[in-house]
RNA sequence: GGGCGAGUGGCGGAACGGCAGACGCGCCGGCCUUAGGAGCCGGUGUCGAAAGACGUGCGAGUUCGAAUCUCGCCUCGCCCACCA
């Protein structure tokens, strides 16, 4: 295998043209396989991904900046010896193939395959080593078949399930949504960003929230801490207790609720139910029927946005009915309010009004009482507000046997006190939610389960998988499945007696697709399984997986909760997905908005690579600020990159430059060899550290700065050392990442054999970087005054001497003697003076 | 309301508690050009003729020494938000 240029006639121009050879090194690394990824590679793998596109059809310079990171450090693997994978594929299911269906009157299959050939043209421009031949793209058959086998191992272990409920519903795209996929204040869809409303539908859910502890543990992962963060806040663990209250008059039933305050059960002077509770209409007094009954109603009415406002005058209504205080066995009345919410914890709590700001509010408007329990060590009560504060300075107070107890240690002796009666026990709840992956649209993999009026929901048998999407199908949207339309396809058998069956219409949940793809990529291919368990074994974890941080609860909780799910099921052997991510930050317009066709402000690359090439544009993309920042475009700056690209290409061909006439090796020569050679090592530590650190910015200073040392040298007569010639080849090894094509252009046509990307990654010689001398700051009382020039093993007594010495120093002291001579070794000295 | 993060030249941005402003853009000057919106060289935080002084959102603190650590404000961004 060779990688000269398939062309025979290789232009041999000396001007800086990456027209001239850009195009032509993609054909021929394409051609040499050099990016396909060999399992039997012996090498030791790594597997860096950056997750897959939606196709929309247009590639932009966002494209671009976010791959060309993980490109780089990929590259960078690959030189320093590892069997690198790095895949790239589509997210093709998806509603925007169906809108566009819609609007243009195109079938979204058509639509959707057309911009993919596209889009892979248009990445192909980038140079970055995509290895193609692992391409995915999850609306084929072959992909959504696996898709829909692994809903069917889910469901057959209880992890998929079928619920009807309360969910959210986008009525612009009338599809509902995973509450992950809801965001914002006002509660907007993720996709379109119209409010969401409530509709109860049955629906299927994944019991994700059966691995929310798990989900919980980020040890031994490297992942971005705002990430963590966000994941762990969404899980949102509580730790508490639930505690049953019997009710009167006839304790058909006890109220069960979580609180995370045992402690202050004491106070609790009335109960709140939300009015979705089952218990209310059981308990509901006649005389207080038709209010509860109005009140209820109109709580359905609302939307989420106004009941979960917290600005809104609490309300709510007595149900006639009273509850057991099982702590001071006093009589409570029971009272529902939409402040209480039916999916959190039990959707009922004990209200104590004097510890919590929202019971506060209630009790104020009703008039119902209020009474602490908890309070200041140091004596007082905070009447008139809810006093929320329990740490070690507050002890109960009116709390029968425990008054007097610090509050932290309260809520383990009063939820040991209730587990003893019976009466309750320590408990943990979570805000996670499970995650609802049903959709009402066409374009997604048909759920594979078929109802039979005997049998009821069943699992579509593997081998009739896939459940192949019919194609004429009239698919604008009218709130049920499009495929509830199409008698034909949706009649069909029952697996378990044979009879007449209707397929379910709904489509999984696009984030199924992208909750696997990376697995398909180690053995995209195989026909007889979803992936060949020693090539998951062989490749995963991930090394590196990088994206945008917007995924922060939706993919990256759905990626890692698929992994441990599959772990369990016995079909892969690890615990997480991936071992590192990274996040990059998002480019926007240069109007600050984020980029989209709407409003005008998308930049795409080809007419900027059309005119400086891809290298400049991938360099310039990277060197903008740091690259987890992102920030608004401004192409400003993009003449700099490709300024010095010019000049990397004279400072490689010394032969083409203007005085390159070796000099004799004399003393001052000896010296400038020693210094660039320095700089040269410098370099490469300084550059492979900055690549790992995905400090790209950086990384292209440093190599700006070894190009302006190289061209430096070989204006002082250096061209045609042994020196320079290291110098010119490291820079092109470390600019290989960043920049491959004028890498491997130069690299040979200075004469070197084979791809560049192919060369190892230089180590630096550590005796090379030390320096002969070094100079010192002198500051005095901690500003600059001065500076020494001293040998490494100067002593310090020799330092200080000379440091004292200095006339700049000797101004500020006036005569004076130092109070004290501070030295921080090779780094500086700062010499202070006295204070009067 | 809660949580997290960020404020540094005209601009993008550098800077293990140790020389603030690396690198680049822009701008100014010069060279080369018939010309230049090309290329090359030099300069460029502010004030000041200079010596020097002052400078990292504001105010305090810790330290020999703070852009960096601590506290309080201000501004901006993101996430969550009646989660008991």
């Amino acid at each position: 295998m060779t990688t000269e240029p398939a062309t025979a006639a290789r232009p041999r121009g000396a001007r800086f043209d990456p027209s001239s050879y850009e195009a032509r090194w993609r054909a021929t690394w394409e051609a040499d396989g050099l990016d396909v990824a060999r399992d039997d590679d012996p090498r030791p793998k790594r597997y860096v991904l950056t997750m897959y596109p939606y196709p929309s059809g247009d590639l932009h310079i966002g494209h671009w900046y976010a791959a060309t990171g993980p490109d780089i450090v990929a590259r960078m693997y690959r030189m320093q010896g590892f069997n690198v994978m790095f895949p790239m594929g589509f997210d093709s299911f998806g509603l925007p193939a169906e809108n566009a269906a819609i609007d243009r009157n195109i079938h979204p299959a058509i639509w959707t395959n057309a911009n993919i050939e596209k889009m892979r043209a248009q990445f192909r421009t980038m140079g970055a080593m995509f290895d193609w031949s692992r391409e995915v793209v999850t609306s084929d058959p072959s992909y959504y078949r696996w898709t829909q086998w692994i809903f069917l191992q889910l469901y057959k272990a209880g992890l998929a399930y079928r619920a009807n409920g309360a969910v959210d519903w986008c009525p612009k795209d009338q599809v509902v949504l995973a509450r992950e996929q809801v965001e914002g204040v006002d509660r907007r869809c993720w996709r379109c960003g119209t409010p969401v409303i409530k509709r109860d539908l049955e629906q299927w859910w994944f019991r994700i929230t059966n691995y929310s502890d798990e989900l919980l543990s980020f040890d031994g992962l490297d992942y971005p801490e705002p990430i963590k963060l966000m994941q762990t806040n969404w899980i949102g663990r509580s730790e508490g207790a639930e505690i049953d209250f019997p009710t009167e008059p006839d304790d058909v039933e006890a109220i069960r609720v979580f609180t995370t305050r045992p402690d202050t059960i004491f106070g609790a002077t009335f109960m709140v139910l939300a009015p979705e509770h089952p218990l209310v209409s059981v308990l509901t007094t006649e005389d207080r029927r038709a209010d509860v009954e109005a009140y209820t109603a109109a709580a359905r009415r609302e939307t989420e946005i106004e009941r979960m406002s917290t600005e809104r005058e609490k309300t709510g209504v007595f149900i006639g009915a009273h509850a057991i205080n099982p702590m001071t066995s006093e009589r409570i009345p029971i009272w529902i309010a939409d402040y209480v919410l039916p999916g959190y914890g039990t959707g009922a709590i004990m209200a104590v009004p004097a510890h919590d700001e929202r019971d506060y509010a209630f009790a104020e408007r009703y008039g119902l009482p209020i009474r602490h329990v908890v309070a200041p060590r140091d004596g007082g009560v905070a009447e008139g507000s809810a006093y929320v504060a329990h740490g070690e300075d507050e002890v109960l107070v009116d709390s029968g046997a425990f008054t007097g107890m610090a509050a932290a240690d309260a809520i383990g002796a009063i939820t040991k006190a209730l587990e003893e009666t019976g009466q309750g026990s320590a408990a943990v709840t979570y805000r996670q939610r499970d995650w609802l992956i049903s959709r009402q649209r066409y374009w997604g993999a048909p759920i594979p389960i078929v109802f039979c009026d005997e049998h009821g929901a069943q699992p579509v048998p593997e081998d009739q998988l896939p459940v192949v999407l019919p194609e004429d199908v009239d698919f604008a949207p009218t709130g049920v499945s499009p495929l509830q339309g199409h008698a034909a396809w949706q009649a069909t058998t029952c697996p378990e007696c044979g009879g007449p069956a209707r397929r379910e219409a709904d489509t999984l949940d696009t984030f199924m697709d992208s909750s696997w793809y990376f697995l398909r990529y180690c053995s995209p291919d195989k026909s007889d399984g979803p992936w060949d368990r020693a090539a998951t074994d062989a490749w995963m974890p991930m090394h590196l997986y990088t994206g945008g941080a917007e995924h922060a609860v939706m993919h990256l909780l759905y990626y890692r909760f698929f992994v441990k799910a599959l772990r369990d099921l016995g079909h892969l052997s690890i615990d997480e997905p991936t071992l590192k991510l990274r996040n990059q930050g998002q480019i926007l317009g240069a109007d600050h908005n984020r980029m989209s066709k709407s409003r005008g402000n998308v930049q795409a690359p080809d007419e900027l690579v059309d005119r400086y090439g891809s290298d400049t544009v991938r360099a310039f993309l990277m060197f903008i600020g740091p690259w987890d920042q992102g920030g608004p475009w401004n192409p400003s700056g993009i003449e700099g990159i490709h300024r010095w690209l010019g000049r990397v290409w004279g400072a490689a061909l010394p032969e083409e430059a203007r005085r390159s006439v070796p000099s004799a090796p004399d003393a001052e020569g000896e010296e400038l060899v020693r210094a660039l050679r320095r700089i040269t090592h410098a370099t490469i530590g300084e550059v492979t550290e900055d690549i790992e650190g995905f400090r790209f910015n950086t990384a292209i200073s440093r190599l700006m700065e070894l190009t302006n040392a190289v061209i430096r040298e070989r204006e002082a007569g250096l061209a045609g050392t042994p020196a320079y010639a290291e110098a010119v080849d490291t820079l092109l090894t470390l600019m290989a990442p960043i920049t491959p094509h004028i890498a491997e252009e130069l690299w040979h046509r200075r004469g070197h054999e084979g791809s560049i990307h192919r060369a190892a990654w230089p180590d630096a010689d550590p005796a090379l970087t030390a320096s002969d001398t070094i100079e010192l700051p002198v500051q005095v009382d901690g500003k600059l005054r001065d500076r020494l020039v001293v040998t490494p093993d100067t002593p310090a007594e020799e330092i200080e001497r000379m440091a004292l010495a200095s006339e700049h120093v000797q101004r500020y002291l006036a005569g004076r003697a130092p109070m004290r001579v501070v030295q921080i070794p090779g780094k500086l000295v700062n010499v202070v003076t006295p204070r009067d």
